[in-house]
DNA sequence: ACTCACGGGACGCCCCGTTAGT
DNA sequence: ACTAACGGGGCGTCCCGTGAGT
């Protein structure tokens, strides 16, 4: 199937230029034709492969997750000669991913705020976003329960709750650096802090 | 003189049609006509009052900004024998307020939060947002240094600092209440929780 | 009737804010909130004036025909030493005054031009410019009869003719100015060049 | 290619729809949607043509310009057996065709005026009639020129100067038949007693 | 697979004229 | 005499979705 390839590629840069529509002016900035022009196509070409604008906005959220999900999975190792990385340094390696430290990561936390506070009043978003949170809830768990294990985190905190918390942290932080009621090192440095009140050890 | 209408009163009125709209939709729910409908008035007379649809949202923002302060200015006070109340209860008190605990609070909360997404793209909201964000952090600074007074919270700690941080962490559990991946109790717990982290009386 | 004064000197104050916005941006320009922001006056008080918009824009050229009509009745004669000026100054200095050669000149002209072409497509106003222009031309037509008389125009030119056709030529020359397709002064001199071929003295 | 429309003919008959409305009621008779519904279309198919009202009227101005010169430039010839026409009869039916003689060239004369007199406040669309007048200019100063070699026109006058000239008065003539000061045959009239006191022959 | 043509609806803004109320 | 309040209509622009056509 040679033509399905371009059929996926043509979609994901027609994302892209959703993305950047998006990182300047938020949702309400997208229209199809301004994401037509930013991809340099037609617009009946994009209307092709997205028949209706919830489509095209559905697609994109799906893939901006998507990314996030896979640099959030493999983040660069803190300490790669240590075979089993201390949970207290994934995990904040895994959080400054979410944050907007460097220029993509600032495109994509201005495109998940931007999907957020769209859920905020829209219920079908919201449950479509609730799966993503409910992966990165459980990966942010497991290295609670990982220290646990250690001993470095007490036990008798609950490992799912204190992930939601650290979550609604970390957004909360993102959407303050964003605005720029944060530098972006205050917001690492905060959750560094918090992970402090975690972690015994 | 002519007519005799109370100028603020209309205003108003038109602006607690704004905040139902975006309660329900966020800002790009809000048009002129649909806040004139809302509010049982003609469009006419909605740019009476506001002539430019900035003008409006200006001043719905103000209006639910100044709201929001007056509130967490004059909490319910905890324990109203006490005449000095302890600064831990009177911050949980504030913070609590921002959250979207009853439906007044919830209709706010969703005001601010759209807003707040808005200013992540428009500069010149930004810049309105971070006085009355500046006057928050400074009501809570304010009650850490009268409990690093009093002995109850470590004096390594820099109050503005940690006020800033609690109100990220605050707007970042509203949003996730609002999105659905917190309870509202989850979230005031969860502040409950950090507090304990600052004060260790 | 002590306020009868002040109610003509309104009327003639809100005509002079009429011709400013006429002046830059003609007609069209001219709006009941301009002409009332312009005259330092409620709209109110405008349409107290002036019911509606029509009867405004006729005062407004009402008084500008008028003070045209002086203008041009009393040119500031060439030689005042000579008490019967020779016709053909006194048709140049009265032919002057209606080509925007200063600053009110120009004014003038600016109104004059635009509702003489709009009397181009409103039949109505046509059949009000047509008195002015009647007069106009009677003013000129009087000054080649006294030419004839003195021996300095042929006797076979029809004065009624040449004088309407006299007034067409500066109209067409006062708009060529003021497109910018001639200077004042061309257009000065090419009214004294008209003139040399009427007059054989 | 799509659905095959010949999009100049097209925006051709839209073009005539402007001059309809500008014939009758000047230009701020035009409104994109008065244009849609005399050119038989939906708004959205004239914006389809059209983006903006702007890009419409310099249109529309370019073809009435364009049709103007093309008659201008081949005037019927007054005398088809001479090779060589006498410059007199060709400048003659040159500016004849300038003047609203007939039904077609009242039309144009009509939205010709419109639009001078809107470049008498537009310093844009004046610019862009001078191009066209310079054209105009061109074409009757060599006629002059060529009436200079033959020994018809006294060398001592400027040919681009008189061909100024000359055109300003046939605007005035134009904008006063329009109005009804003049008519028609005066005009032409006017013209011809005009060109003898160029022509010596 | 892709494109253009087209209709229709919405939006922010502007403006006029009327009228109720001093 | 003068005003503010108000209704309603219009304008230019934008945008989406459909469908006829290649």
């Amino acid at each position: 199937m040679p033509k399905k390839v371009d059929h996926i590629s043509r979609r994901a840069s027609i994302a892209v230029a959703v993305w950047q529509l998006m990182a300047r002016g938020g949702l309400e900035a997208v229209s199809m034709r301004h994401v037509a022009a930013g991809a340099g196509m037609s617009l009946g070409q994009v209307q092709h492969y997205f028949p209706t604008k919830d489509e095209l906005l559905a697609f994109a959220y799906e893939q901006v997750a998507e990314q996030v999900a896979d640099r959030v999975r493999a983040p660069e190792t803190p300490d790669p000669t240590d075979e089993e990385p201390r949970p207290r340094d994934v995990l904040l390696a895994t959080l400054a991913e979410l944050l907007p430290l460097d220029e993509d990561r600032e495109l994509d936390a201005q495109i998940s705020v931007a999907f957020l506070t769209r859920a905020a009043v829209s219920p079908e978003l919201a449950t479509r976003l609730r799966k993503a949170h409910a992966q990165l809830q459980d990966l942010i768990a497991d290295q609670l329960r990982r220290g646990q294990r250690r001993g470095v985190v007490p036990l008798h905190l609950e490992p799912a709750r204190e992930a939601r918390t650290l979550l609604a942290f970390v957004d909360g932080l993102t959407v303050h650096v964003l605005v720029g009621h944060h530098t972006p090192e205050d917001a690492e440095q905060a959750i560094d802090d918090y992970l402090d009140t975690l972690f015994t050890g």
